[in-house]
DNA sequence: CTTTGACCGGAATGATGAAATTGGTCATCT
DNA sequence: AGATGACCAATTTCATCATTCCGGTCAAAG
């Protein structure tokens, strides 16, 4: 009870409309997200409590259970919403970028759009112990997803002539899969002052992936490639169950 | 006192000569160091026991601490010897190739190496976990010294025209960590059946390091590169300190 | 109705100590 | 002398129990 906090809004009206309660309801949902999301950032997943998020969001530990299952619920939802933001940011980057549909500029794009989020550079730079006893949550058929959605949209690249054709599906798959291991394990095993600044290493794997995967001619055409990936795109947020 | 063993050379002549004794003892180490690898890869690192390999060995505890200090100097023995036997390898068969010089050739060729030897081989499928409580053994200056050796060669390799003199060594020595790393994560992360072979691995990342790293047009005379090649196996090898 | 925090029980954590294991030594045997 | 394995001390492992912690519930408050 003697529990002081700021309630600002002291409900300038008597009786809420429907909508203005919708609209709180979603922002406090929103605010909720926010604690989960920083405090996954300070402690991980396994040292942060709903308590912890309950208090930094500044509502009571039974509210959050009014918006999702349990904590695992919880903290996939900050996650898939970063993951959204994410995607989100990178298709605008995309279409706003002439050459966005060459491969190495889709590579970038995305990349940048991953370190400009606080959650998902963090664990880009090798914190991938934020997800102590996380890791397992997620249903084994979304990563199967995942990877037919990247086959498909790969297939199309290289119909369009976006990406070399002698190279097969599969292995491009595994290798992208290397280099972004490859990434988030490096980070943590150099030390700070020997790594690259992430804006050389962004232009350096941007030319890697433009020196391994594109034709030397490429089509003068520069919208399919971004349809193709605008698509791509948004078949990866629609896997996310994120409702705006 | 029980204990029979096949004692086969029951000394033959009755007063060995100094040669052949060092011979038998040379030819013990090798047989303790082969135990300890063939149990390194069974078992790890942490659940072999000096008992064990001298067991499997067929000698006394005691012999072991005739040859080496103490545990971690036998399994580093054991794994320097592999690695020194790779490297050599790796020499031949870069000697043998006439584009050994090139560098996406001395990649394959190394990668190969290393997995024909069963205990790297191991480590490079993704059961990073052999070194369970053995990593840090190493003393810190060893990684430096590689870096060293690295950046040395790879400038060298630039100068020669062999690698496109656009790229920082810096750069090229973070990426080559993440490749490093990520294939072996990679390994670890995703299950067999979708996993490409070793073959059709190995020449895909042949093609990248190509793509990625030699200049269009190369110089005819291809001894430069395999001896500055030569040269650095030599050195990392010079780094293990492992007697034939 | 919506929101809350006291409360509950299962799970993680830590302290304790007995028992087993194991790296390394050395008296003994060859 | 060279090789060995019984032995020792130190560490690890395991079982036990007390205590704390925390996800989730729900009766009560607003």
């Amino acid at each position: 009870m003697p529990t002081p906090r700021d309630h600002t809004a002291q409900s300038a009206t008597s009786t809420p409309s429907a909508d203005e309660e919708k609209n709180e309801r979603q922002l406090r949902q929103e605010r909720i997200l926010d604690a989960a999301t920083t405090l996954l950032i300070r402690w991980g997943y396994r040292k942060t409590t709903i308590d912890d998020v309950a208090r930094e969001a500044g509502v009571g530990k039974g509210t959050i259970y009014l918006h999702w299952k349990d904590k695992t619920e919880l903290f996939q939802a900050a996650i898939w919403r970063a993951s959204a933001q994410v995607t989100e940011e990178a298709k605008a980057s995309i279409a706003a970028d002439p050459q966005g549909g060459l491969a190495h500029r889709f590579w970038t794009h995305g990349m940048m759009a991953i370190l400009r989020n606080p959650l998902l550079a963090k664990i880009m730079q090798g914190n991938s112990d934020i997800f102590q006893g996380f890791i397992g949550t997620l249903p084994q058929s979304t990563v199967a997803e995942a990877k037919e959605i990247f086959t498909r949209h790969f297939s199309q690249l290289q119909q369009a002539g976006l990406i070399r054709n002698d190279i097969s599906v599969a292995i491009a798959y595994h290798i992208f899969g290397v280099l972004k291991l490859g990434l988030i394990h490096m980070a943590e095993f150099s030390d700070q002052e020997n790594t690259p600044s992430y804006e050389e290493l962004t232009e350096a794997m941007s030319e890697l992936i433009q020196r391994w995967l594109e034709p030397v001619h490429l089509p003068t055409d520069s919208t399919t490639g971004k349809a193709i990936i605008n698509d791509w795109m948004d078949q990866v947020n629609s896997q996310i169950p994120y409702n705006p």
